[in-house]
DNA sequence: CTGAAAGCGCTTACAG
DNA sequence: CTGAAAGCGCTTACAG
């Protein structure tokens, strides 16, 4: 259907090597014959055919990204800072998501292969053998936000841990001892490491440590509003409540309302991400800023530089650090 | 580095048309040299290379998404609904964004040439022309919130007009007579639509059409809170405020709140687009509903007909429904 | 400076 | 039921 290489060189009356030499500017050729083949080129509105070039290049100059279940707008920002890093350095992202299972992961890691020239993964459930089973040994790769214990893949993380740890001890710092956590899923890497930075702060900051304060979560508005309807009937109030994540603090803002309860003056509001609305909220939420699209960027300047290494450089971990902004809702504005 | 189907036919002793068969389950194979490519294939973890198969079949098994900047939930909620009903035809996402200029454009389309079967395009600048000479006539395209007059296309647009026309008719139909809108990027078809709408039901609800209560926005939560901080200095003040996007009301609400203006008893207010904490703000927010991930499933199903039928089929435009979601902060709860 | 030929990894008529 | 061969669209030593 498209035109091929072939008519270009049929047009021009030249082999098809010396179209491909102009186009791609390798090898030396006769001014002549240059203008003579683009010009050919331009009137048959010719494309060299991406697979074809793939084939005999060994290169695809695309970047496989696999993602888990995508809701909400953490995914997009990755995406975004993926995306435009990618393509400042000619290079494609083909996006694969929703994967819940093994068998799902297994399949897209396979559907990658040949079509990337390097994979960014971004499931937190995977584990390195299922990679080292269904990936190439020369297949450069980047673990973002997963754990796994495994030296022999680069890996980008946030640092959850020190942005809850610091949040937290915010808090105690401004006085409260009894701080509320709305968790986020247990089997969630990042949601495990800001409880561990909670805990650790309310142990190093002295407050107390009340297991009923302990609300589960699951990162969903919902799971905030049903958390702090729950702390609320319980004898033990919090005094501040320090969310996994936004959507959560949203959900939780919105329960202590219904309740009647003032945000600040009466409890305290903590969340993690600033979202963009955390600013424009009522009252506006203290959270732990995340670089959501720089954390994209990074995995794909990594990988990049992995793939000009051949795979064959030393792998490292790299953790992105986090900051905590005081807005309104803490109290401490 | 990766095994080939040489390798598989020379380990079971067979050729690779007979690999290849037994792969694809296609054309007959005795039983036992079925078991034997199988064993092979196994033994040597071999994984059809995705390019090479391409190149042979002239299909690539994935679709194309052109997409503008990504900034914000609508994107991912687009790019999950399309990945989800994708992947349940077997079709992979590649996933190209920040498209800011007709050359980046054209650079993306010609990328995707060759790689994939079909292309859902959703760059609200983009034009025929473009398409149509960067694109076979073969190439099957859905075009998703575009504005394009031609009926080369099939494509997919949401009901921006009726869901802020009936939007704005209720607030007409609880008495409001002075109804600012706080517009979308003028260059934005959606948003254009939704001002259509707009004005169609001040006219047909006999409100008052004041030029000073329509504001400029570009769909940012700060653009809102300015547009309201604007709306404020003037000396014409509207009952009831209609923003073109849940983000430009999320700053809306905040500026009021800042101006001490209580919502929804002194002014009346209503987004669009229904995100998810819509219903966690305080108020929650009344606002325009719209099935976004159903959107990006829905682009795919017309592709993957268009893709069946060689894209020989007759084109068609679809109309995505919206509907209005009554809450606090428009005052008729 | 240029072209014929081989090759990238697969599939598929065709012949047997 | 199976294999040899051609071909998908390109690139790249190699020879001239």
């Amino acid at each position: 259907m498209s035109t091929t290489i072939k008519e270009v060189a049929n047009r021009a009356r030249v082999s098809t090597a010396t179209v491909s030499r102009v186009l791609n500017n390798s090898g030396p050729v006769d001014d002549d014959t240059r203008r003579l083949v683009r010009e050919a080129a331009r009137e048959l509105r010719y494309v060299p055919n991406a697979i074809g070039r793939s084939l005999s290049t060994r290169k695809s100059d695309a970047i496989g990204l696999l993602l888990p279940d995508l809701y909400g707008e953490f995914f997009s920002e990755v995406i975004r800072g993926a995306d435009q890093y990618a393509q400042q350095n000619k290079y494609h992202l083909l996006v694969s998501s929703s994967h819940n299972n093994r068998n799902e992961i297994e399949d897209a890691l396979q559907m990658m292969r040949g079509r990337v020239d390097g994979l960014i993964v971004m499931s937190p459930h995977i584990e390195a053998d299922t990679l080292d089973e269904n990936l190439p040994r020369s297949m450069p790769v980047v673990l973002m936000n997963c754990f796994i214990e495994n030296d022999s893949f680069d890996s980008l993380n946030i640092d959850n841990y020190s942005g809850a740890y610091q949040m937290v001890m915010h808090l105690v710092e401004h006085g409260h001892k009894r701080i509320a956590m709305i968790k986020g899923p247990e089997r969630n890497y990042d949601a495990r490491e800001r409880w561990r930075g909670y805990n650790d702060a309310i142990r190093e900051g002295h407050a107390l440590a009340i297991p009923s304060l302990e609300m589960k979560g699951n990162f969903s508005e919902a799971s905030g509003y049903d958390a702090v309807r729950t702390l609320l009937n319980q004898n033990t109030k919090p005094t501040a409540i320090f969310a996994a994540n936004d959507s959560m603090a949203i959900g939780a803002l919105s329960a202590l309302r219904d309740s009647g309860i003032r945000v600040p003056e009466e409890i305290a509001l903590a969340g993690f991400d600033d979202i963009p609305i955390a600013h424009y909220l009522t009252p506006s939420l203290t959270s732990v800023h995340i670089d959501i699209s720089k954390l994209g960027g990074m995995a794909i300047e990594k990988l990049i530089h992995s793939i000009r290494l051949k795979n064959e450089h030393k792998k490292e971990r790299v953790l992105l650090p986090t900051s905590v902004v005081i807005r309104e809702s803490c109290g401490n504005h």
